[in-house]
DNA sequence: CAGTGGTCTAGACCACTTC
DNA sequence: AAGTGGTCTAGACCACTGT
C-alpha cells in the first residue's frame, strides 16, 4: 500500500464526520473505503490493512468493518480471498449496466437527445396492457407516445403506458419521465426487455426517415417498482386520503395483500430504434 | 402461519442433518427455510418467527440466522420489514435470467435443438478478436462456427472464439460447448451482449433459409469467467506443470498480476438469429 | 508458523410497526 | 407498550494462505 497511514487518517475523518447524524457506521466506513480509492490514496492491487487492524484503527466492532468490506466486495470493488487479504479491484473491468431511461442512456453515450410528442392522454387500457401491467380493464393508465431524437437524427419511435396512480397526468412530463419519476421516489427499480428485429412498415419508417423494410430494434420493457418502495407510496396515499376525507383506515387484509406481494409493474413500454443508429446492451448472470 | 410446531422441527432437523459435514451453519439454516417454503410447510405471505425466537428454537445465535435470512432476502424468497417482520414472497413474481446457453435457453422455452458445424479450428486471434478477448496477438484462440436449428428449423448463425487454454480443442465439443465448460468448472460467470437489428446479405440468408434482406438479430457477446474460479484454474495449472517437469514455482510477481484483476473474458461470440423466429430477453436492475 | 478471512456466540441498544 | 428488524460490540475458534 502507498501509505497506510494517510489511508487511516482519512478513513478515521471519514468514519468520525457524521458522527452527529443517523448514518449506519457500517456505511460511514464502507463510503470511507471507497472515497480513498476513488481519490487514489489506495491503488489497484493494493491490499487493505487486515479486518482486525482496521477495526483496531477505526475504533470499531470487526464485524461492522467487514460489513463494510461486504458491500464493497458486492460492487466488484474489493476482492477477499481466504487467508491471504483483500485487495482493491482493477478499474477498467466492465461494470454492470445500470437500468437507464434513454436520455440517460444517450448521455452516457454522448449524445444530445430531444424527442417530440405524437400524443399523452389517461385513460382505459388495451387487453394487451391488461395483462403487461396486470391490472383490470376498469384501471386507469397514462399514455406517452413521441419521437425520439439522437443528435438531431430521429432515433427512436416510444410508446409508454404507466399506471395512473404512478403518473396520473402524462402532460406534466417535460422531457425525461425517469427524471419525474426519480423526483417522485417512485422510479422502476427493475426491468425486463424484449428484443427482436423486425422490418420497419411504411409509418413507422415515415416517422423515423428512413425507407420501408429498414431493419429495427423493437423493445418491449417491463418495468417495476420494488415492494418497498410501493408499500411507502401506499401508505402515504392511504394516510392522505384519511386526512382529506376524514375516511377510516383501510381494512387490514387489503393492507396484507400488498405488503407480501414482489415488485409490482408500473411501466410497459414499446419501442422502435432505427437499426443503423441503436444497440441495446446487456449483461447476463450465472 | 400454517403449523409454526411443524416448521420448527423441519428446520431443526435439517440444520442438525450436516453436523458432522463441514456445511456452515448458517448454509444449512438457510438451506432449511428455502426447503420448507418449497414443500409449502410454509406458504406465501406467512411471516416467519421472529430471528430472536428462530435463533432460541435452533440454538444458534441470532446472527446466524440473519446471515441465512440475508441471503433469501437477496434471493427474492423472502421479505424483510423493519419493525414488521420476515414475510414469504409470493412465487408467481419473476425471477432474474440466469446465463444460459443456447440450448438451455431453447430448453426452458420448450424447444428441441440441434445444429451443424460449419468450422472448428485452433489459430491465431484477428485483431477484433485481441480487443475482445484481450490477449496478445501470439495467444491461441479456439474457434466454433456453426448453424443452429430450433425444432428443425435454422435459426441462428453462431461464431464463438474461446481462449485456447480454457478450450484446447474445439473438436471436443459434442453439441453443447456450455455442457463442456461447466463440466471442466470453466463455464463463465457473466456475460455482456450486445444486440443490434440487421437485414440478413446474400450467404447469411441462405444458410438461415429466409430471404435476402430479412430482418434478423445481431448478438456480440463476451463472457466472463470470475476472478475466484481462473486463479484456482491458474494454481492448478501450474501445480500440474511443476509435478510433470519439476520445475520451480513460477515467479511471485505474475501470480500477483493474476490475482489482483476482476473477471477475465475467455469467450467471444458474434451470432446472427432469425428475426422471425428468436426473441432475446434481458433485466436490468437500477 | 504467523497472519488472514470465514464463521459463530451472547449479549446490547436503536428505529420502526402494530395495537 | 410490546414486538420486530437494523445496527453494533467484544470476544472466540476454524480454514486457508504465504513463507
Amino acid at each position: 500500500m502507498a501509505d497506510t497511514a494517510l489511508f487511516l487518517e482519512h478513513l478515521r475523518a471519514e468514519t468520525i464526520k457524521d458522527h452527529a447524524s443517523s448514518t449506519p457506521l457500517y456505511l460511514r466506513v464502507q463510503r470511507g473505503i471507497e472515497q480513498a480509492i476513488d481519490s487514489g490514496l489506495v491503488e489497484v492491487s493494493d491490499a487493505l490493512p487486515a479486518e482486525r487492524e482496521l477495526a483496531a484503527q477505526l475504533g470499531v466492532s470487526r464485524v461492522t468493518v467487514r460489513n463494510a468490506v461486504r458491500a464493497l466486495v458486492k460492487k466488484g470493488i474489493l476482492i477477499q480471498r481466504h487467508g491471504a487479504g483483500t485487495f482493491v479491484a482493477s478499474r477498467e473491468a466492465p461494470r454492470p449496466q445500470p437500468l437507464a431511461s434513454f436520455s440517460e442512456d444517450m448521455r452516457t453515450r454522448g449524445i444530445s437527445t430531444n424527442s417530440i410528442w405524437l400524443n399523452r392522454s389517461t385513460g382505459l387500457p388495451s387487453p394487451e396492457e391488461c395483462e403487461a401491467l396486470e391490472i383490470m380493464p376498469d384501471q386507469l393508465v397514462s399514455r406517452l407516445y413521441r419521437l425520439r431524437f439522437a443528435n438531431g437524427k430521429p432515433m427512436c419511435l416510444e410508446h409508454a403506458v404507466l399506471l395512473a396512480t404512478i403518473l396520473p397526468d402524462p402532460n406534466v412530463i417535460e422531457s425525461s419521465l425517469y427524471a419525474w419519476l426519480d423526483a417522485h421516489d417512485r422510479r422502476p427499480t427493475r426491468a425486463i426487455q424484449v428484443v427482436s428485429a423486425q422490418l420497419a412498415d411504411a409509418s413507422q419508417a415515415h416517422l423515423l426517415s428512413v425507407p420501408t423494410g429498414s431493419a429495427c430494434l423493437h423493445v418491449r420493457r417491463r418495468s417495476y417498482l420494488s415492494i418497498n418502495k410501493l408499500y411507502k407510496l401506499y401508505k402515504i396515499r392511504i394516510t392522505t386520503e384519511r386526512a382529506l376525507k376524514d375516511e377510516p383506515a383501510p381494512p387490514v387484509d387489503a393492507n396484507d395483500k400488498i405488503l407480501i406481494e414482489r415488485d409490482r409493474p408500473i411501466e410497459f413500454v414499446r419501442a422502435y430504434y432505427r437499426g443503423d443508429l441503436y444497440e441495446h446492451v446487456s449483461e447476463l448472470h450465472y
